[in-house]
Parts: structure tokens; C-alpha cells; sequence
DNA sequence: TAATCTAACTAACAATCGTTAGTTTTGTAA
DNA sequence: TTACAAAACTAACGATTGTTAGTTAGATTA
């Protein structure tokens, strides 16, 4: 497999655009992390670019295959929103650096590939936009305004990356089980 | 007052900031923005450094200003969480741009206004997370992980210039009314 | 009118950017 | 040992970056 050197490039770019982003990355700060220099990088990548849209687009795939599977088994509103919530704690806790660009970094992808991703983004929008009219319409949810219950989940599942560092000691079943609660019954 | 044509240089930059991040936004673009050239703008401002620190700093002082209001008032944990949500939408549909720049690049401050500005997120955040832990002694809010409501809570809040756009014919006072039940009392 | 100030300009700087070309080292298989 | 491929290297490119110096046009003040 070619691929080792390759993802521990994406990797280490990961990290570092997790930090600064990605136009405050240059190819020689992610060469100095992998202790050879820049030009090396380019036996193994065809440019800055690629690194991102592998990044990106990869998680963007998995979140869109998750939330299509789950849109498309069958199950009430509350089940299918806790199955979405799980679903993506999971991706987060597993992909922390790569959520970081594509929460970030992805107008910074060009042509095809940027217009791949908000194909993708607009596609899980409307199928978490779904479940949650899906809820109100069988009156599991109350009726609120659904843009600002939808506002409220997604911003919390994007922003998990930021805090899932100073998670510490708090175990991923434990996390799922508190903020499957916060968010759906609230704090009172 | 002086300050006409640098404010309006700091509110052109904000903009193209939001977009693209402070990185990828160069003295020329936003001069091109202003229809002037690049060394111009520097009969108003010392740098690229300065509009982005009075940038941040500034709403990063109202937040730190309006928080620190709160808690010194009396009243309920619940009262405060309210008020505190409530301040924060205000804050977020007045400066909109800024609030991008102040969640997406702190970090690119140097010297004394980065250390200033972590501190007063320090206060900020500690200041909200007295009001929880407040709550939870006092049997208003349910005893769960303080911080995972923090998370929850504060990411919401965060997020929510970028929904300021789409909020559409949404008035901001049903906004607060709708923000302030979904994150309190929940959604089922 | 003369002097001053404001805010634009042109031209250029040193540094850094992503990237390419050509070369050398290193590890593996015949 | 020889041959080959993988992966590193040096050197350099054209473009762009933030910024400075010196100048000029137009408005305001003395």
C-alpha cells in the first residue's frame, strides 16, 4: 500500500489546520513537522489542495452515508434523532481533526470539489431538517420553530470537535447518553 | 472624529474576514473592496494586526462587560440563563461580521491582545459556568454534566451569527423567546 | 493668497508562498 | 552485486504577501 505516507501527511495537515486554518499553513510547516522538506511532500500529494479535499470530502461522505442510512430505516422522529446524534459523537470522537477543516476550511476547497461538498452539506442539512418536521408532525416534538430547533442540535454535533479535548475523563457512552438528553429534554 | 474612515476600514475587513478567514484576506483585497489602493490604508491604520485586534477586542469587551452585569445582579440561576441568552443574540445581530472574527480568528492576535483576549474568554466562560452550577445547586437546572450544558449552550450561541443571515422574516424578539425555551426547556 | 492637512497615489522592498526540475540517497528484490 | 523504485534532497521559479518611502491632488485654515 502506497497509502501510509500519503494519510500521515493528511494527518499532520490535519493538526496543524485544525490550529491556524488552512491558508495560515504553509507546505513548509507541514514538511518541518514531518522533519523532511516541502518539495518531499510532493512525491506523495499533488499539491496543498489535495491535501484538503481528501480531508474534507472523506468525513463529508460519512456523514452524508450515516444520516442517509438513518433517513432511510424506519423508526419515530425521537429514535431517529438520537440515532443521529450518536451517530455523530462517533465520527466526531473518531475524525476530531478533519470536522475541524471541514467545519472551517471547506471554501477554501476550489471547483468540483467545493461544489461536491455543498452538495453534500445541503443533502444532510435536508435530511436533519426532515426528521425533525417528521417529529412535530407526529407531535413527539413541540412545535417550535424548526429552523431554530434544527440551528440549536446542528451547532451543538459541529462545535463537539472544539470540546471533545477537554472531554477528559468523560467516556463516549456517557457523553452520548448526556447530550442526547440536553438536547432533546433540555436542562430543567 | 478621525475615526470615520478607519471604522469603515475595520467593518470592510470584517466582512471579507467572515468569508474567507483573516489568512486568506489580503491588504489589497481589502483596499479593492474600498476601491483604493493597498498602501492607503495605511495613512488610517498601523497594519493588518490592528484591524483585526480592534476587531475582536472590541465585542470581545461587550461580551466580557454584559456577562460580568449578570452575574453580579441577583436573581435566579434560570433568570440569569435567560438574560444571558438574550444578550447574546443582541450582541450577535448588531455585530454579526465581528463575531465571525472573534470565533474563527482569535488566534491569529500576537503579544498582549492575544493574552488579553483568552483572558476575557476565561472570564466569559467562567462567568457562565457559575450560573449553571449555580442552577444545579439550587434544583433549577436537572443535575446532569455542568459541562456539557455549558457546551451545549455556549456552541448554540456561537454559532448563531451564521444563522443570523438565513433568520430571514424571523423577528428577533420570537428569535429569543424560541432560542431561550429550545435550550431551557428542550424540545420534546 | 499662502500654509497646512488629509488622503489618496506610484514604486518598490524583503519575505514568504506553492510548486517544479533535476539529483542523490535509501531500501528491496533479482 | 546489480537494478530498480521509493522518497528524500538542493535550488530555483514566478507570484503574492505586508509594509515603507516619497509624492501629489484637493480641501481647510491662517
Amino acid at each position: 500500500m502506497k497509502l501510509t505516507r500519503k494519510k500521515e501527511i493528511v494527518v499532520v495537515a490535519a493538526k496543524l489546520f485544525k490550529e491556524k486554518g488552512y491558508s495560515a499553513v504553509s507546505m513548509r510547516d507541514i514538511a518541518q513537522q514531518m522533519d523532511i522538506k516541502a518539495a518531499s511532500l510532493y512525491n506523495h500529494i499533488k499539491g496543498k489542495q489535495e491535501i484538503l479535499s481528501s480531508l474534507v470530502l472523506h468525513v463529508a461522505k460519512e456523514f452524508t452515508n450515516s444520516t442517509q442510512t438513518i433517513t432511510s430505516q424506519d423508526g419515530t422522529a425521537l429514535q431517529r434523532l438520537k440515532k443521529l446524534i450518536e451517530v455523530h459523537i462517533d465520527i466526531t470522537v473518531h475524525h476530531a481533526d478533519a470536522i475541524a477543516a471541514l467545519n472551517n476550511d471547506w471554501m477554501h476547497l476550489d471547483g468540483q470539489d467545493l461544489l461536491d461538498f455543498i452538495a453534500m452539506r445541503d443533502q444532510y442539512e435536508e435530511n436533519f431538517r426532515s426528521i425533525i418536521k417528521q417529529g412535530i408532525q407526529e407531535k413527539q416534538i413541540k412545535a417550535k420553530e424548526p429552523e431554530v430547533i434544527l440551528f440549536s442540535i446542528l451547532s451543538t454535533l459541529r462545535t463537539l470537535y472544539l470540546w471533545n479535548e477537554k472531554r477528559g475523563k468523560l467516556e463516549v457512552n456517557v457523553l452520548k447518553k448526556e447530550l442526547v438528553s440536553v438536547l432533546i429534554s433540555g436542562i430543567v
